[in-house]
DNA sequence: CTGAAAGCGCTTACAG
DNA sequence: CTGAAAGCGCTTACAG
């Protein structure tokens, strides 16, 4: 039935239903009712297409049409349940739509990153998304070189549409329950520490904002070493904290779940006061609303952000301000 | 600097550069010191494919190369910190190892899986990885016909080396503890309670069997009811808990951390008795040691079967007997 | 209703 | 040290 070692082409199939190479292309493409083939052509080159497990040749076929319909996406991690739904969702709207999406994820590297944009042109993507890219206006300018469009997600870029989450206004409201709660629960108010994220992205600046801001209004100062952003891991985040062995109550903002994973390991290594610390974070998992003494989560809408996304792809803007999307606060207890 | 519309070609650094499309490409892949051509040349095209931001064009390359280097991967879901993993160091170990992966996520739909199979064959894929996938056959025989290697990952089949955790071993560790910890806690001897997974699968087949030989082996029966695979995801395993109201003492354990999402639903709605639970999880999550009354959650070694998988590929097993990795418990409180 | 032919952008023997 | 030429597997105007 098959062939052994070399793949099926449509001159195999022309050969064998005895019809030309192009009969053959038109069928298996679904062009064959505009070109007027017969129908009987047309089922016996389907039906040998079947037996003989033909696949086309992507390659030689994007090589010769106009557009690929490829839409890429590089994301930092798969590993996260933010950006494991992004790239998810993102899949899954894509092919909706008509597109085929190819996802690669450059673990927070701006070297990989740029690396991993690259090849994605190389693929002839017609559209590249930068999802929390370190660089994003490298990538941007690379793409315009290569006339490829690209639209920036959740962390924006000055050269290219971005969606970014409302992390201000999100981080004020986090911050706000934070302090709630240490005085309602713990009889304390404040200052609170900042754990997680790097000074020098837009996201933590902003969250960081609206964590002085809110704190500021309340007459709360908050001491440099309060602020711990170490960045985007969770040993980072664990490290970060070492040295803090609180021995009275206090209250976290955790800057993602990265970080917060981060947290946890340290949560679990104090020998006391545990009972003593409310937390909140930026992001949401979850199964992270059973830390004890986290008192809500930041959940960024994702679908949202998506939807915001392809509107773009399928009708660019001629501006560059990001779009900003409203989060969800999650509470509990 | 850069043409308008239309993507630089190497006939276009070849005018700039005065130089045959030859010489340019020879230039461009690497080879250029093994056909001699002078460094200067050499020098001049890379500064020129710089300027212009030129990149290949990889369907015109791989339709003309032997290889593709690529490897594929279809994975049931990037929102799920195992499945996550998984995608993630596959990417980071093929491209370690030089190839290129591409992955792609087919939501436990085993329609969409044979079309993402296709596909990624289509993408003249030299070897597909499938993960967790409903129907592994379909997917060997199409790759076969196609002459692609195939591999099956997390779930075996029968026609391509299949590389997964000792499930049996893994249920009967965790079924033990979930045992014990209910005597030693709640002074409470079973049976316990089956949830998620579906019943047709290998894994939950196996962890089944593992779940009930040590109960029998305590001469424990468990009853019909008892066992709760209704699917792998969040709402069915709430809605199999929903009309369990515990009024004693009773012990789960959770296949997968999709259903433990379900479960975790269903435990934050009883209106009382949650503290007479304990929970065990075949799967690891991180956040999951929270949940109150969770003993313990098996963790699947990710990174070993992922290093017998890329020895397959280098490899290829003449059999196609499943390759057993072993899992990890890790224990809470 | 159908086929011959050109060409997409590369790579690589082959021939200097 | 370098170039002309063939060809990878398709698609699509063009010409019947």
């Amino acid at each position: 039935m098959e062939k052994d070692s070399k793949r099926t082409t449509i001159y195999d199939l022309a050969k064998l239903a005895e019809a030309s190479p192009s009969a053959v292309s038109s069928v298996l493409n679904g062009t064959w009712e505009k070109r007027r083939i017969s129908r009987k052509l047309a089922e016996r080159v389907m039906k040998l297409a079947d037996e003989q497990g033909y696949s086309v040749n992507i390659q030689a076929s994007l090589l010769r049409r106009e557009r690929s319909n490829i839409v890429g996406m590089i994301v930092p991690k798969y590993d996260n349940r933010y950006f494991g739904r992004i790239a998810e969702q993102f899949e899954a709207m894509a092919r909706a739509k008509g597109y085929f999406p190819v996802v690669t994820c450059t673990q927070r590297d701006a070297k990989l990153e740029f690396e991993a944009a690259k090849e994605l042109i190389s693929f002839q993507v017609e559209c590249l998304i930068s999802v929390g890219a370190t660089d994003p206006d490298k990538i941007s300018a690379f793409c315009a070189a290569s006339s490829v469009r690209s639209i920036n997600l959740d962390l924006p870029g000055k050269d290219a549409p971005s969606v970014i989450s409302d992390n201000y206004s999100a981080a004020r409201v986090l911050t706000e329950l934070i302090l709630d709660r240490c005085e309602k629960d713990l009889g304390w108010i404040g200052p609170l520490r900042f754990v997680g994220g790097r000074l020098a992205d837009h996201n933590t600046a902003a969250r960081l904002e609206g964590f002085i801001s809110v704190q500021k209004e309340r007459s709360i100062a908050v001491p440099k070493s309060h602020i711990m952003a170490t960045g985007y891991s969770a040993e980072k985040a664990a490290d970060a904290l070492a040295e803090f062995n609180p021995d009275g109550p206090s209250g976290l903002f955790v800057n993602s779940t990265i970080s917060l994973e981060g947290v946890v390991r340290w949560h679990n290594q104090l020998s006391q006061g545990a009972d003593q610390i409310r937390y909140g974070c930026f992001d949401w998992d979850p199964f992270g609303s059973f830390l004890p003494g986290n008192v809500g989560m930041i959940e960024q809408d994702v679908t949202s952000m998506l939807a915001k996304t392809f509107k773009i792809i399928a009708n660019p803007p001629s501006s560059t301000k990001p779009i900003l999307v409203p989060c969800k606060l999650r509470t509990f207890h």
